[in-house]
DNA sequence: GATGAATGAGCATTCATTCAT
DNA sequence: AATGAATGAATGCTCATTCAT
């Protein structure tokens, strides 16, 4: 309500900010909310009293700590005659607002937890949206059909969305500036 | 393992088959072996002599229900000059062995359970090192340097992998034989 | 204690409203402050500010909500000669003030708060009295002894006290009116 | 399963016995799981062992530990042309097989759970039936029309029932037997 | 191999109560 | 008088695991 002490976060933020750490490390379920407590350093009641059911902290991570950008109709990155800067600019500048932490935690509660898989869908579509309008305005000849326009702006956008995690599951770095490369001579001249 | 009695799934089996289920919808964590017993239609204490501890159950599942194909040096599916129809036979014939709650499982606990982690890295590194193999067959004209092949390859490899994932998590369907076209293209003459 | 606005009761008094239908509904012990607070739109603090502990809630209620007339010394609804009148008047009349909900609280917390059973055991003993003194005034000639017309006084207050009771929880309705039939010629003509 | 030791209670008796005791003092929502757990001197996972949710401990209190004869056509006690001796003895052999302690319990927690009111309520209906019945054997004249004989039985079965818990709350004794003396004089010759 | 009682740590959640503002 | 954050003990219940039979 006031002026905040440098350092000092109050209790609700330091209470979200044990939770992102700790359901990105070991997931929701694993995570308890003593445990949350304990690492916020408040009362385990506390938690309770802001968040009256542990979904709730969850909820309020994906609500208040993941933003996805509206497509916009001009996307700031396209330039025509350019796809494949486009591409890498997108990649470069992804509308997913939201920390390495909420990064892991969006993919790995997605499938249990309705809140967290529809910010993921909205994700892919925004970032499909946009590469897809991204492209167009980069190759203004509209050389291709509309259908392969989809198919690279679905592949561009799954890549961007996935590698993340790939890497991290797998070892597999999948770069995306090769991969803009694949795509702009797929549709390219 | 001995006579079985027709239709009378052992004990042992009917866990795993109760845990593979329970596993697949809730998770790991989220599933009991109090429950996993109750599925199977099995006592409580069984779960345990089979299986000493309940991650063993997930290890057991891993093991004996996914299988990943090795990858041979000469792909079926790789022919010389039709780069489109290997990939799409490669993309029909997935080198991984697992029903469709197994392939969830492999995903879910993958970034909090090592040995499904390292059963899916190896999938991948499968999948990659034969996509790359069964291009280098269908292009023989090497067309394109090394590191667009790989880049190619490793982009197949993981649209794959994340398809099925991507279709559940956010509804978009990406088509594998689109993305062998585009492939094509890019590599392509 | 001051002038209170039309139509909007006082926060005291609206905690009381909500504890007396919430402690009628599901009990004392079940019913907790904030529940309490949240039903009388107060903040939780507000409870503790008027009413130290809870506790206090039940007591205020029990002292400030029902009202147990003393029995007079000629009651009102003897008539000489008429004791089924007499009897019948008296159950018309009870000389208790205080709302169903309250009614409920009495019974239902009697045997658990001391405060409670005092009341109720003061009730009793009113009752009693009066109507042993209702029935020496319309009987004038003292037919039957003294111990028959204890037991019938007794007999009518414990009807009077536990026919609600005895209905909400049995179903069973039994009319007042009849059992002074009943005690009339018992003691009668 | 096999003989018992004389003086050791299985586990489940044991918290059996403690949540009477424990409900019978305090009551069920004042009675902490925890609490019984100690007082049968059992692990406290052992009670949801038992009894999965805490309410069905007093579901098996009620039913284990309170048995209500049914009433037969002849009662034992009725004796023809002996009412007061009738219902004299109906008094002192009340078909409710139940412990002081589960008698508290029925009445204390009727009003807030289901199978203790339909218990208490059976309870009344054979009294009540078993009360008539007597009656009628008692009075082979039938005297008195059939409504005053219903009244008489309903009075004599409430009076049964709440006698004790009237005397507990406010320490008034009703002596059956001088109720049933009224009835008689009542219904009487 | 099969069984289910036993165990106690741990879980999400509720609670009455306090207190600074 | 009013407020709502803070507190930590306690609650009902679940858990993986053990073990005697």
């Amino acid at each position: 309500m006031g002026v905040r002490r440098t350092g000092a976060a109050d209790s609700r933020t330091r209470i979200l900010d044990a939770a992102e750490a700790l359901f990105a490390d070991r997931g929701y379920e694993a995570s308890s909310t003593a445990r949350i407590a304990g690492r916020a350093q408040v009362p385990k009641g506390l938690v309770f009293h802001y968040f009256p059911q542990k979904i709730d902290v969850l909820v309020a991570l994906v609500d208040e700590r993941t933003f996805v950008e509206d497509a916009p109709d001009e996307p700031a990155e396209a330039v025509p005659g350019d796809p494949a800067g486009t591409l890498s600019r997108l990649a470069g500048r992804l509308p997913l607002h939201a920390s390495p932490a909420m990064r892991r935690i969006l993919f790995r509660e997605a499938d249990t937890h309705r809140s967290v898989r529809d910010r993921l869908g909205h994700l892919n579509s925004v970032l499909f949206l946009r590469a897809r309008r991204a492209l167009e305005i980069a190759l203004p000849g509209a050389r291709g059909d509309q259908a392969r326009l989809e198919a690279a702006a679905a592949t561009f956008a799954a890549v961007l969305i996935y590698q993340e995690n790939l890497a991290g599951l797998t070892g597999q770095h999948l770069d995306p500036d090769a991969v803009a490369d694949l795509i702009t001579r797929a549709l390219g001249a």
